[in-house]
RNA sequence: GGGCAGGUAGCUCAGUCGGUACGAGCGUCCGCCUGAAAAGCGGAAGGUCGACGGUUCGAUCCCGUCCCUGCCCA
């Protein structure tokens, strides 16, 4: 038994596996309060190609971090940290259990985990992009491998985002950026990580059926108001699945059912990204999706013991 | 019944004027990831080139027959 009380509690796992309404059964019975860590759920107004819960599904459950940010604005994973934090210590200031939930695993380890980024300058960053675009990945990576050997030696040239952001940190820095991420060691006492596993096959037709209700639900209308509002401005909100191709398809760059298959497709293979990445993190309790009493084997995951902090 | 087009990687299709398939996109599998992470990037595995015969030193590519698919004519 776990000696002390939990101070964070996170439900994981790729998209389409039941995590948002695990996340708020659990919260009802441990009396917790949901901490969304899904990058496009922030957004207000992307409602339906988000899958985010609607009030009603949320059975009286506070959520933070949902409807935050406009469909325009950047969101970054360090602005996300900040705002999870400040919104666990809320919930542990009013002894409330705060839940974390997410597919954004950068984003769920970015709250977990100590975890720090450097700083980032929209000047530099924006002299850098220009650059990148003038004159290519592999010369800037080249620049990069004279200031930064061990940067260098592990982005690949061809990744002209992470080498336009190691040159960034260095500028701003003056120091090495440091290209691995840390060991996973926890920024809180006591957490618990309960992951959803959905086998391949069954996660591909749950997504299949996820997409049709999307487009049943109106994505496609959605998509064209938040069009009229300017989300092809939005660097991020416009890359989110789904949206991206709907706003492709309104383009007139492909057809509708095109757009639908693409979404498919695409999330698909967001959802093997995930799935590598959460694979990794060996503190991770994994749960079957349809587990018969998923809710109190999630419970008995909870109250057993917590794995050893890592160094 | 006749004519035309086509049958090459799981799918859609390039290609070889006869000499070991440079194949491509998508899919699949695996991996990377520190301020766009539902993003970005990399690697790998897949083909008896419809079947059977013929010509040839050699045929996926030439010839014949057959099977299958699509379109057209009757």
């Amino acid at each position: 038994m776990r000696s002390a009380p939990l101070d964070v509690l996170a439900v994981v796992g790729p998209t389409a596996a039941g995590k948002s309404d695990l996340a708020v059964e659990l919260a009802l019975r441990l009396g917790g309060e949901v901490v969304n860590a899904d990058s496009m759920q922030l957004y207000r107004g992307m409602d339906i190609g988000t899958a985010k819960l609607a009030v009603a599904e949320r059975r009286g459950v506070h959520h933070h971090l949902i409807d935050v940010l406009d469909i325009h604005e950047t969101s970054t994973v360090a602005e996300f940290q900040d705002r999870a934090r400040a919104a666990i210590r809320d919930c542990q200031v009013r002894g409330v259990l705060p839940v974390v939930v997410g597919g954004s695993a950068l984003y769920v380890r970015a709250v977990l985990d100590r975890f720090e980024f450097p700083g980032t300058d929209p000047v530099v960053r924006r002299r850098l992009e220009a650059e990148l675009s003038a004159v290519g990945s592999v010369r800037l990576h080249a620049r990069l491998a004279e200031v930064d050997p061990e940067a260098a030696a592990r982005i690949l040239p061809s990744n002209g985002r992470r080498v336009v952001r190691a040159l960034e940190v260095i500028d701003i820095t003056g120091r090495p950026f440091t290209a691995s991420l840390p060991t996973h060691a926890y920024a809180f006492d006591q957490v618990c990580q309960v992951g959803l596993d959905v086998p391949r096959r069954v996660l591909d037709e749950r997504i299949r059926l996820r997409v049709d209700r999307m487009w049943d639900a109106g994505i496609v209308d959605e998509v064209r108001r938040l069009d009229a509002a300017g989300l092809r401005k939005g660097v991020t909100a416009s890359r989110a699945l789904g949206y991206a191709q709907v706003l492709a398809y309104l383009a007139g760059e492909c057809g509708e059912n095109e757009a639908k298959d693409a979404t498919v497709r695409a999330t698909r293979r967001f959802a093997r990204r995930q799935d590598s990445w959460f694979r990794r993190d060996t503190r991770i309790s994994w749960l079957p999706y349809d587990a018969s009493g998923l809710v109190e084997r999630a419970l008995a995951a909870v109250s057993a013991d917590q794995p050893p902090q890592q160094e």
